[in-house]
DNA sequence: ATTGACAACTTAGAATTCCAAGTGTTCCAT
DNA sequence: ATGGAACACTTGGAATTCTAAGTTGTCAAT
């Protein structure tokens, strides 16, 4: 990480990925590149991309599954002031994480299902 | 940090202190006890105080000033009660009700299904 | 009395090292 | 062939250790 942004290398790390989040080089939904990857990609330790990851997760542009990977949410969550993660709207932001977690889970044993019911039409 | 919430140190102690800025125990333009202190007084170390510090930080509850301290912002906004449950917000939650609600009702018909497809999978 | 040095705090950023826990794959023994 | 163990990755949380840099108070020398 060498910018001479004056800026600190977790946040350039920020900037960076929401700026790809943003133009659509990671779409919703996707996985970010594993923290290593990205500590090798910037060349700093994984600390700093972890904190990078934490900025991205409390904004909501984010989300975490542990064992998998950190996906890109399906809402961009415009969170301009505080709000984030207080009050209201934090709590609906965190009931809407959830669900969307539900219904991820719902579509993968569906879609066992389905496999297992209609056998092998691919 | 003893309290079993299950919620992590650092944002039990988030969650702590919101609540002290909420209240008006921590009225805006105070200082926040010393990362220090805080880590004394929560039993936990420097680092997990600092992670909690950074989510008020990205939230904006809360400004750091090197040298000096980490000081409540002067917007408390964040309408204590009245809006939280009326007008949109209500609707908004109402509305999350239900969906929890049709989620539960989903995994319970899709759980008959896949006992009955995959008969006996301990 | 003013200035300068210094010590003690403070936050901020970064690296490193653990451990816990979830996921996926591979491979071997039954 | 199927089950299960083992392994490799993954995120998450926490502690520890540095360094950098800003603030404040004290104290001594001029």
């Amino acid at each position: 990480m060498v910018e001479k942004t004056g800026q600190p290398a977790y946040l350039q790390i920020v900037d960076e990925l929401r700026g790809q989040i943003r133009s659509g080089a990671l779409p919703a939904g996707t996985a970010l590149p594993s923290i290593a990857q990205l500590g090798e990609r910037f060349d700093v330790s994984a600390s700093v991309v972890k904190a990078a990851i934490s900025v991205l997760r409390t904004e909501g542009a984010v989300i975490g599954q542990q064992g998998k990977g950190v996906f890109v949410r399906e809402v961009p969550a415009e969170v301009p002031e505080a709000v984030s993660a207080s009050g209201a709207t934090g709590e609906i932001l965190d009931q809407l994480a959830q669900m969307r977690q539900s219904l991820k889970e719902l579509r993968d044993r569906l879609a066992a299902l389905e496999s297992a019911v209609f056998p092998e039409q691919k």
